[in-house]
DNA sequence: GTCTATATCCGGATAGAC
DNA sequence: GTCTATCCGGATATAGAC
């Protein structure tokens, strides 16, 4: 006559843990990190403190969910790139990086950029963090250059190494994201449109002639 | 017979103040605004909680104080570009940002980089530091634009709108900050030679032709 | 002017009822 | 599994002696 344990069990153990992280997503982007209390995480998901620590052990363990999802959101779109034929030029994957610096979870970059700017400089003072940092910034720098070397291989001239290139076009990025979350602007469009002519410039644009 | 205020009173008190901003300076750095307590500002200094309270009013005054001499250190070189004859080109400009991110209190990058990237995120939600945000970087914008302005008179061709190539500078500045907090590297050197040879490449240096 | 000691508050985490 | 009430540590800011 023993009653077996719940039936939602997994399932639902995954939907709570989700609801909990994006209270926690969306508390960390208007607040940071450090200004958001567990209360504010736990008003925003609807439960109770009890239910919020049964599912996260501390508001540590939370940040660095969150945390994760965002630095690896931004390397989750690199793929479409590689199946593009031809290669694409430097200057298409400029533009498309900063056209999706990331998708996650977040609907409206307002939310998002301050949330990172909060993560890249928690980053600087968590180890783990630090650590995950180091992987994702790592990786994604490699994914650059071997689309640049993709693109060489067409018979391209690069003129710059491109392990070197590679950290100038993430800092593209991150410098947007940075002066977007400052001061809002300026605006994507007109961004990308001056990253890709400056690119085109340089003979690393779509149309420009071998050699 | 009134005894007089003691003599020391402006400068002793000046001197004070800067006492405790290099403290707090320094723990900052290390360990962000939120994770310093008073307590590890007040032993850094080498005072007690009651003088540190004489200077300042609250923590919150001392980021601010910090914060604002980080942002404003980083506009402040840039005078001297003004006074290069013929004016800088790009490239020059560029190269010259990344060498000298900024001086101010700061002896080494590794101590002012993380320093920085807390700054930008606590901009993103104190709205005083939203504001100084907003005017430092607006100014240092519109001093990169003067340069690329000055450089077009001399006969010649920016190809994109002097207004919008200054944030793609200012970005490569930010995201080399960014990435040498998070990773270490790329270093100086290798960054500004990468740069450099991209406006190079785009017609941007010193020794294009006019046209 | 400077120090020590402390009042006060706030936030993270837990215990125990239901 | 979930909630309420609470404990406890730590941090800011102050009071009062010297």
């Amino acid at each position: 006559m023993i009653r077996t344990v719940p039936k939602v069990s997994d399932a639902h153990r995954e939907q709570r843990r989700e609801q909990i992280l994006i209270a926690a997503w969306k508390c960390f982007a208007r607040n940071g990190f450090h200004s958001t209390s567990m209360a504010d995480v736990i008003s925003e998901a609807g439960l109770s403190a009890g239910a919020v620590y049964l599912y996260f052990r501390s508001k540590e363990e939370i940040i660095l969910a969150v945390a994760g999802q965002v630095f690896t959101g931004i390397a989750g779109r690199m793929a479409e790139l590689f199946e593009r034929e031809p290669p694409p030029s430097p200057a298409e994957v400029a533009g498309f990086l900063i056209e999706q610096p990331v998708l996650a979870r977040a609907q409206t970059p307002g939310d998002l950029f301050p949330l990172l700017l909060a993560v890249w400089a928690e980053a600087t003072r968590n180890p783990i963090l630090a650590d995950l940092a180091d992987e994702i910034l790592g990786a994604l720098r490699q994914q650059i250059t071997r689309l640049f070397e993709r693109w060489e291989s067409t018979g391209q001239d690069l003129r710059i190494p491109a392990r070197d290139l590679a950290p100038v076009l993430v800092s593209l990025v991150q410098g947007f994201v940075t002066q977007q979350a400052l001061v809002g602007n300026p605006s994507p469009e007109t961004y990308r449109q001056s990253v890709v002519a400056l690119f085109d410039a340089a003979g690393l644009g779509p149309a420009q002639p071998a050699g």
